[in-house]
RNA sequence: GUGAUUGUAGCUCAGCUGGUUAGAGCGCUGGUUUGUGGCACCAGAGGUCGCCGGUUCGAACCCGGUCUUUCACCCCA
């Protein structure tokens, strides 16, 4: 066999030791949220009955699924029939598993599995990695983790609020101020439709209207127009899309405009609802953001829609979700209804890299080498290693008996900060000797010592 | 899926209109220092120039394909 370089598949990534320890620390803030609020952890494997996955997603998303060979003889069910009425009369006869593309729907396929045995409202949170076949970019990988919270089987607006305060949590936590929770609901995009005498077209309209931050309102309109609303539903619109008051008078705003729609007024109510709750609750309005154009694409939204942005940075929304009112119908489990919303960590990862916010030093190293020179050493080193551990100071022996210069070196390269030298004096004296590699000191001192030393700095 | 873009040492990058043996900095290994890292000095290792094919007396350089990187569109976390 021939040598050859060894590559990672397009839009995958490995994760090094200081990279974990950084994705840890997020993946860390965000598992303790979703616990402080009472949701519950779930995992699903990672490959799902394609049948599962496909239909749920557009015909977009089908193509963005990863489809895994069958295993075995592949072809053997396909005939020469099949070959000619082409890719999607083979396809489910090659493949008949995928790996999931969202953790959105696997959840569903739990609840309606388990519709028995689960207490609803049921709340869960679910961290694990989802593929997509899509072309990498910025902030866009093929392999990727996700962080949801769902609640369902509950209409209580509560829910909505949660969620709020989750992200704020997080945010809070990771050391993140400058950002944005826009919040819309669907019931008011709806509405907008009736109203500018669309109605029924509100697919449509959110999917243009979802770029106006991008490429302008001259752009929106001229989809808007290609995609054959009239200029006078379009000119209707306009005053929604100069909107640029604080939440309060942009409810009141919409309330009449939208006045003429009971769907449009429902939506608003649920809204001001919500923001009840959060001043209920004690929480202010900082970095919440009613944004009527906010119109994430996927249909099953019903409700109340988020979206997190980050400002000032070149990744886009990190944080996504709404409410949905039949999740596990296409499943056979009609009326549940549930909220919830994700965190993308890779995005997190990458927001918080651009604007340094990682603490400098590795966050989980080795506190304390223990080198030594000779088998006597090793011997007091194994000793000192079990005392140290049982005082529960993360600590390692070098593994080889070698140079003092190398054992040093090696601290100092894995960002280890005190080295323990045990030497002939130290061991004829049952003592050790603590060397602080930041500051090059060193002292002889008992082993009791050198573990409260250890202990006390962090 | 559409349109661009990138690829040379472990990393960041030079490399002239195509011309002998492809370079630098950092890093790595060893030494100056047989009980001590960072600093300094000395020495050394390390390259199928992404891959395949073509043009040419001759290709890292030109052409085609392919993979990869990055970016935009679509869509999305």
């Amino acid at each position: 066999m021939s040598i050859q370089k060894p590559s990672l598949p397009k839009g995958t990534r490995d994760f090094g030791p200081s990279q974990m320890a950084k994705r840890n620390f997020i993946l860390d803030t965000i598992k303790d949220t979703f616990k402080l609020f009472g949701f519950q952890q779930l995992e699903t494997p990672s490959m799902e009955n394609l049948s599962t996955l496909t239909g749920k997603y557009g015909d977009e998303g089908d193509q963005l699924l990863y489809k895994i060979l069958n295993s075995g003889d592949f072809l053997k069910n396909v005939k020469e029939e099949h070959l000619q009425e082409g890719v999607s009369a083979v396809l489910p006869l090659l493949a008949e598993k995928g790996l999931r593309y969202d953790l959105t729907v696997p959840f569903a396929r739990y609840v309606v599995m388990n519709r028995n045995d689960i207490t609803f409202p049921f709340k869960r949170f679910q961290i694990q990695p989802v593929w997509r076949a899509d072309r990498p970019q910025k902030g866009r990988y093929r392999e990727f983790y996700q962080c949801d919270a769902d609640v369902v089987g509950t209409d209580s607006l509560i829910c909505e609020l949660e969620i709020i305060l989750m992200i704020k949590r997080v945010f809070a936590k990771l050391g993140l101020t400058d950002y944005s929770i826009k919040l819309n609901n669907r019931k008011i995009l709806t509405g907008l439709s009736e109203v500018i005498g669309e109605s029924g077209r509100e697919g449509e309209l959110c999917v243009a209207i979802d770029k106006l931050d991008k490429i302008g309102w001259e752009k929106v309109q001229e989809e808007l127009s290609q995609r054959g609303f009239s200029s006078a539903s379009i000119e209707k619109l306009s005053p929604i899309i100069q909107l640029n008051q604080n939440n309060l008078s942009k409810l009141e705003f919409l309330k009449s405009f939208l006045a003429s729609s009971e769907t449009g007024l429902k939506g608003i109510a649920e809204l001001e609802e919500v923001f009840g709750l959060l001043e209920t609750y004690g929480e202010n309005q900082s970095n919440i953001d009613f944004d009527v154009v906010l119109a994430r694409g996927l249909s099953y939204y019903t409700g109340a829609i988020f979206e997190v942005k980050v400002n000032n940075v070149s990744i886009g929304s990190v944080s996504g979700g709404g409410r949905y009112d039949n999740l596990t119908g296409v499943f056979g489990l009609e009326g549940v209804s549930g909220v919830g919303f994700s965190f993308g960590v890779d995005r997190l990862y990458d927001v918080m890299e651009e604007l340094g916010l990682f603490p400098e030093s590795n966050m989980d190293r080795t506190k304390v080498l223990i080198s030594y020179f000779d088998e006597k050493g090793y011997a007091y080193g194994l000793m000192v290693l079990s005392k140290l551990r049982g005082a529960g100071i993360s600590s390692e022996l070098y593994p080889d008996q070698t140079k003092m210069k190398k054992q040093i070196t090696y601290a100092d390269k894995k960002d280890i900060p005190f080295v323990l030298v045990l030497g002939d004096n130290e061991i004829s004296e049952r003592k050790v000797s603590l060397k602080d590699l930041k500051t090059g000191i060193q002292e002889l001192m008992d082993l009791s010592t050198a573990v409260e030393k250890l202990k006390q700095s962090l």
